[in-house]
DNA sequence: CCAGTCGTTCAACAAGCGTTGAATTGACCA
DNA sequence: TGGTCAATTCAACGCTTGTTGAACGACTGG
């Protein structure tokens, strides 16, 4: 029933961490333990202590991601949003790599630090030159409204957005991202 | 040094009810513990369980609260989001009655429950009337917007939201609000 | 066939947790 | 003054956690 892997430390660190994603994501830092991430990944807790030395070890190595954004220097404004739409939502999806970070960062200083980053590196450059001015607010309006679309479908669970499909929410955002990209500011 | 207070029941429970809001809302509901609010209401950590039961009947009574939103009847569509914003931002502060439960909302069911229903008993109902249609999807985008903000703005702690005055905040939301509660939808 | 290496497990620790029941303290009334 | 009862504390429990060092066991090169 059980199958037992052949010895190979690169597997077995793979699939420590594969465990370890699935319970950060799933449950966040606090909830999910040493132990339960060893059993799940069917190998001794102390095993999982020496590939990553300490659970923050574990956490920083289960949410070390890449995050690739689209070019989007010369798309006209108005197919902006129909662009960037779904790759964001991929991205805060319930297997998207930013929701465990997200998760986290509720006790987790170093996951707040990372999601800072990937907002400062990542984010806002992308959508730095498709503004007027203004660049690092209006990302950031951007970029916390998929927060809470993605807090409001996967963590709270509310109902209305969680039936809510993709498509559906991409009509909803795609003119609120471009105003947000485009209106210009007296203020 | 330390005040040694009275014998004074109902003193105390509001002493320590107070400790634990302010924990609740600042470490989640996992980081705080029995002890700790004890600590902080100088109390011995016996006492918080004598009144409170449980760990969980603490966290319930530290978190139940009355959102009260403005009756909106009658506001025209364009000042809408004027009346709105104010409350709702003053409500998701670091002072306001949400953040805690968002916060405990990671790793509590019961406080997932709650957020919901005040989603679905207060704020849906208050901005029911002012829609066209959709009213549910309408006030869930809205929520979540705020949610955002407050995510971003609280929690991560990105700086360009922590440093945006409420003012310039309201400036770039009220628009968004007015667009989602009387844009007419075709698909 | 034996030694050594490396992946892996065993067993235990110290600390912190929520929770408990009994003991202690202090205030009030007879 | 002494008794009563509520408010509060003491001391401990059983459990889970992260972490550790030593032991085990399978494969590999000599």
């Amino acid at each position: 029933m059980n199958s037992v892997r052949p010895r190979d430390a690169e597997g077995t660190k793979a699939v420590i961490l594969g465990a370890a994603r699935l319970q950060f994501g799933q449950h966040g830092f606090d909830r999910t333990t040493i132990r339960s991430v060893a059993a799940a990944a069917g190998v001794d807790p102390a095993l999982v202590m020496h590939y990553f030395r300490t659970k923050n070890g574990l956490f920083e190595a289960a949410a070390t991601l890449d995050v690739q954004l689209p070019d989007l220097t010369g798309v006209p404004p108005g197919r902006v949003a129909a662009v960037l739409v779904p790759v964001f939502v991929k991205l805060w999806g319930p297997d998207g790599p930013l929701l465990p970070l997200l998760r986290a960062a509720t006790s987790n200083p170093a996951a707040r630090d990372m999601l800072i980053a990937i907002f400062s590196e990542k984010v806002a450059p992308a959508l730095g030159p498709l503004t007027p001015d203004r660049a690092q607010e209006r990302a950031a309006l951007i970029g916390s409204h998929l927060i809470g679309v993605a807090v409001a479908r996967h963590i709270i669970g509310l109902p209305v957005l969680e039936a809510m499909p993709d498509e559906t929410l991409m009509v909803w955002l795609g003119p609120v991202f471009e105003h947000y990209l485009t209106e210009p500011r007296t203020a």
